[in-house]
DNA sequence: TGCGTTGTCTATCTTATCAGTAGAGTTATC
DNA sequence: GATAACTCTACTGATAAGATAGACAACGCA
């Protein structure tokens, strides 16, 4: 699951990618128009503006935009940033491992052989879609009575 | 990330599948052969016999013992069964579906869009693969200085 | 220069969940 | 009926996540 953080954090941005080149969006806009509680708001965006994904202006007429064009923040960056990996166990993370507790010598692991090749194709299809890509808002089709 | 139950219970689960046919196998042998602490495997594996993957057998000579064949037990299964979902945000689990906190209407959110798709994908992929098919313990190449 | 507006930072609180344990009970075999 | 196994419910302790508080810093404009 991605943290409800994460969560917040992924729209934030997207907010801030529909309204690229229009100068800067005040926190308290981005709030209440994303239902996101306007405190913790100012921490993640904070975070952003320290990775570098976003620019801040203070003062008068200040706010915060991006600090790249949508196109160049895939969504692989962005939990990556918030999440620290998009593995699902510890040890199959390729920029964040560690070892998993009360597990087997990793070159033993099944569990992990599987994981880490899982993790690869997840990685693949969030590092294909970016903030400035539309996204259809219902999954392409739904099979009928498919469990998940 | 998987629970650590969830993952204990997957390495449970692969013992068996290796001992298939071979008789009951004791819980004291799973817990120390896989290192599952002794008294959190019997919640994890009465649970398993409750949903019908495993079988106990009690008294002398007693264990546990796959109730499906390993080629029938898919990852997809153990995961749903443990976490309830395969899904990233709660809005976008098929199985086990709820609303996100303090989200857009469910209609309107791009991020479960993009989440449902990734959901599919990601059953998809868990599902082919079973507790009889030989995993490749590091996964098949890594993508030079590729993040996650 | 001074005021309001807006973002920044660090510490703290609260609550839920997870990992793990306790211990009495049940069943089967010999 | 002794012993070796599994079963069940409840409980505890630690950790992390979500959220908030409040003092502070920069900016813009009159």
């Amino acid at each position: 699951m991605l943290s409800q953080k994460t969560r917040y954090t992924i729209r934030a941005l997207q907010h801030l990618a529909d309204r690229w080149r229009e100068g800067p969006v005040r926190l308290d806009a981005i709030a209440a128009e994303q239902n996101i509680p306007r405190k913790f708001l100012t921490v993640i965006l904070s975070e952003m503006v320290r990775e570098g994904l976003v620019i801040s202006h203070r003062g008068r007429d200040g706010g915060y935009e991006l600090g790249l064009a949508p196109v160049d923040i895939r969504y692989g960056d962005i939990i990556r940033l918030t999440r620290g990996s998009l593995a699902l166990v510890p040890c199959a993370s390729r920029n964040a491992h560690e070892h998993c507790n009360n597990c087997l010598p990793e070159a033993d692991c099944r569990l992990r052989g599987l994981m880490l090749t899982l993790r690869d194709e997840t990685a693949a299809m969030l590092d294909r879609v970016s903030l400035a890509d539309p996204i259809a808002l219902e999954a392409a089709f739904v099979v009928e009575g498919e469990p998940g």
